[in-house]
DNA sequence: AGCACGCCGACT
DNA sequence: GTCGGCGTGCTC
């Protein structure tokens, strides 16, 4: 039998399977999906097998056998391996590189050097002694790396015997992270005996007698550390009891379950509203057709989306199939686990990023070895193994963080419909504001052939229990200097904020970061503090007092003068949410305030705890960058504020309108969701644009015709796609030379293909390339940075088309090798 | 990505 | 006359 590799390698030219035999030991255990050790050239690397044949491409006396089977069950499933494939070949990047996205991180097996005695008496002798003992007898391989750090006088000796073969060496892949083995006390099963001995120990032997005692009468299995925590005493009198047989001390093997030592409330599905029944009908439907089918679910916030989601996943599961749900990270609150938790219990698997890798790679484990029939987590968990999807849901269809920054820089939402395909699984969009890509394709008429290929449009208009959407008052904030006003907060949002307080309800403050993020500037010469490496300004850490760089790291100590002309006024912006919340104490005498950014978050659970305080009224204020403005769920919240509503809409992104629209009309949905009517204050310098009128008004609609139209006169998407191809090198000549020639290949290729055409002419199939240009960060990491943007419409395949156009600058010379960078599909081109 | 093979300068 | 620079080409 032949397996096909796809070894472990990132680069283009190894970017193919390479045939395997595979040994007969194997041959019952190996499958498509597999991963195995393989040799390749001098050393041993993961890979992953992507088909089994009895044809190999090669001669098959230069044909390897695989070392090794790296798991007993397939971490990948077929459906994974073509998945990644079509990956590769969509956002331009290896097929490994699209696998690894696909598993664990703990999975990422490193090559490891073992070495061990040769069965060969003999020779033994001649290695040094305390050696020899350490590695034991013959059979049994141990760590090179070990040995040398704890034998360095004896490298010499180890390399010697290598040669002579007295040490046999072994490459063997090793996980980054194994099962987690928990030591665990047993009661032993004689329990009488144990009983019996327990009043035979002596008296001085206290410890021993109280662990012993507790195992008695608690019973079952305990950890060793909770068995020492709960009865104070040590390793050493349980070992101690352990070795006179009284109690059994096993390793065992552990899951690492985060929401473990949570019980959660069951829940029964709730009555559904009519338009809620008829949306859950038109999903259901899908579901039991088993054809795949997408369906953008429009619903206003509060209109009940989570709970058509959860009888949805109901009426999958009792069809035998399984379901993943996609949240945006930032709203995978524990408010959202609860809910799944409650409904499905231990069918439900969580994955999201502030598990640590071992929680993770346990949760996903029970998604592979058919524990649980629900995933829910962030981005990545779309690549769940499940074998029989019926239903994906993506949560906040619109949200930019299903765009993954590194490679393989994919989509989730487009992913979620390929994968679907395979699966003939449904594909539920939800989002109160959904993205202008999917929404115009929504709403267009799909020809009748192409039916199932356009989402089907299922509004829900209204929200649960009739409640009206919350009143937005749109602050002009040129009135409010004009009038002598030069706080932050105008006088509105001042006397709605005192209106709360007094009443003892809640507020949540947004201050869309962006334009407000901590620099520094010197008020005599307007310097600002930029970093030598990147064009761009260094950001201001208060708690370090440092400079910092976040794309490349550089550090520097905040200076007390300007550096440029000595002068003192030089002045930190601290972080703008630290601003506000000097602000409000020194309006609010008293004020309780939490504050959510990126400095009150770092800590692991942080964003729980300070959710829970909020929830609990511990505070009277919830003060954000945008991580308050999603899926969050408080009674008592009936005033939100947006302090700067237009700075997001300044940035030079052509999504800029989208973004701020979505923003405000999210956070403007956290108020008054329950029996307290809410209020929401927008406070703006351009109270005139569109983005915010349409806000105001929850006028989705309006909002999507303007823009659209802003969209097609600029020639952006919907009404067109694109790919970012940025360049980056040391030295700028070549890099100006070097993308001039694949800008110029590209253009040949799109010629030969009848496709260059400007996209302003007709409907058809157009391909225009714009570039290249100097990036909007013109250097970073000390690189020159140069970009092309692609620009097309209609059925044709760009992302093969700058495939092809890289060949040429495949590898040359390593160090002076431009750098290619594919975004298919980018969120920000700024 | 490694790593080996292969052609031109400063050493025993 | 050899050791070693890293350019280029391959890995089943």
């Amino acid at each position: 039998m032949i397996a096909k590799v796809i070894v472990d390698v990132p680069s283009r030219q190894t970017d193919r399977p390479f045939d395997y035999e595979v040994p007969s030991s194997m041959e019952e255990w190996i499958e498509v999906g597999s991963r195995v050790g393989v040799p390749f050239g001098s050393r041993v690397l993961q890979g992953f097998v992507t088909r089994l044949t009895d044809e190999a491409d090669i001669d098959r006396r230069r044909l390897k056998p695989l070392s090794e089977l790296l798991d007993p069950v397939p971490p990948l499933l077929p459906d994974l391996i073509e998945l990644a494939k079509w990956l590769s070949e969509k956002y331009c990047c290896s097929w490994t590189t699209a696998l690894q996205a696909m598993i664990p991180t703990a999975l990422k097996g490193k090559a490891e050097r073992l070495v061990g005695i040769q069965d060969d008496q003999a020779a033994v002798l001649a290695l040094p002694p305390e050696l020899a003992e350490w590695i034991g007898t013959s059979g049994k391989f141990v760590k090179l790396e070990t040995l040398l750090s704890k034998y360095p006088e004896h490298a010499r000796a180890v390399k010697a015997a290598l040669r002579d073969g007295v040490l046999a060496e072994r490459t063997s892949i090793r996980d980054r992270l194994a099962i987690r083995k928990v030591l665990t006390v047993f009661v032993p099963e004689d329990e009488s005996a144990a009983r019996e001995a327990l009043a035979k120990l002596p008296a001085r032997a206290a410890k021993q007698r109280e662990v012993l005692g507790f195992m008695l009468e608690h019973g079952g299995p305990l950890p060793l550390q909770e068995l020492i925590a709960a009865t104070g005493s040590s390793a050493p009198s349980v070992r101690s009891l352990a070795e006179k047989g009284l109690l059994d001390l096993r390793e065992v093997e552990q899951r690492r379950d985060p929401y473990a030592d949570r019980a959660f409330e069951r829940t029964e599905p709730l009555p559904l509203t009519e338009g809620q029944r008829e949306v859950y009908a038109r999903i259901a439907r899908a579901i039991g057709a088993g054809e795949p089918q997408t369906m953008l679910l429009h619903g206003v916030t509060g209109s009940g989306k989570t709970e058509v989601y959860l009888q949805s996943i109901q009426y999958c599961l009792e069809r035998g199939k399984q379901a993943i749900v996609l949240v945006p990270e930032i709203s995978l609150t524990p408010q959202m686990v609860e809910r799944f938790k409650g409904r499905f219990g231990d069918a439900v698997a969580v994955l999201h990023s502030r598990l640590s890798s071992g929680e993770r790679y346990d949760e996903w484990r029970k998604i592979r070895d058919r524990q649980v029939q629900v995933a829910i987590g962030a981005r990545s968990a779309i690549f769940a193994p499940f074998e029989r999807i019926g239903l994906i849901i993506i949560d906040e269809e619109h949200e930019s963080s299903y765009k993954q920054e590194e490679s393989p820089k994919y989509h989730a939402r487009d992913v979620a419909v390929r994968r679907a395909k395979q699966h003939g699984a449904a594909v539920v969009l939800g989002s109160a504001t959904p993205s202008l890509e999917t929404y115009a394709a929504a709403s267009r008429p799909a020809p009748a052939s192409e039916q199932s290929r356009e989402p089907a449009l299922l509004p829900m208009p209204d929200r649960v229990g009739g409640r009206p959407m919350p009143p937005v008052t749109v602050v002009d904030m040129r009135e409010e200097l004009k009038d002598g006003n030069r706080s932050m907060f105008s006088r509105l949002l001042h006397r709605s904020l005192a209106e709360r307080l007094e009443r003892g309800e809640q507020s949540v403050l947004l201050l869309n970061r962006r334009g407000y993020s901590t620099f520094v500037m010197c008020r005599s010469c307007g310097y600002t503090a930029t970093c030598p490496h990147c064009d761009i300004s260094l950001t201001y850490h208060q708690k370090s007092r440092a400079l910092r760089c976040h794309y490349c790291g550089h550090a520097e100590q905040a200076p007390a003068a300007c550096p440029s002309c000595q002068s003192e006024h030089i002045r930190y912006f601290g972080t703008g949410t630290q601003r506000v919340e000097e602000e409000l104490a020194k309006l609010f005498p008293g004020i309780r305030v939490i504050r959510m950014d990126v400095d009150t978050t770092t800590e692991k659970n942080a964003h729980e705890k300070l959710l829970k305080q909020f929830g609990d009224r511990k505070a009277d204020v919830l003060l954000g960058t945008q991580m308050v403005a999603k899926g969050l769920d408080f009674p008592y919240v009936t005033l939100v504020g947006v302090i700067a509503a237009d700075t997001s809409l300044n940035l030079p992104d052509f999504r800029a309108a989208e973004r701020t629209f979505q923003l405000l009309t999210q956070v403007a949905g956290r108020a008054g969701r329950h029996h307290l009517p809410g209020e929401v204050v927008v406070q703006t310098y351009a109270p005139e644009h569109y983005a915010i009128v349409t806000a105001k008004k929850h006028d989705y609609a309006s909002f999507v015709a303007e823009e659209l139209r802003h969209r097609g006169a600029m020639g952006y998407p919907p009404y067109c796609r694109l790919i970012l191809v940025t360049m980056s090198h040391e030295q700028l000549p070549l890099l100006s030379t070097v993308s001039e020639r694949f800008s110029a290949g590209l253009r040949e290729l799109a010629e030969h293909e009848g496709v260059l055409l400007p996209l302003g002419s007709g409907f058809g199939r157009a391909m225009e390339v714009l570039g290249p240009v100097a990036s909007p960060i013109a250097r970073m990491k000390d690189r020159y940075r140069f970009q092309c943007v692609i620009k097309y419409r209609g059925n044709l395949d760009a992302s093969a088309l700058v495939r092809k156009a890289l060949e040429p600058f495949a590898d040359g010379p390593p160090q002076r090798q431009v750098q290619f960078s594919v975004d298919v599909d980018p969120q920000v081109i700024l």
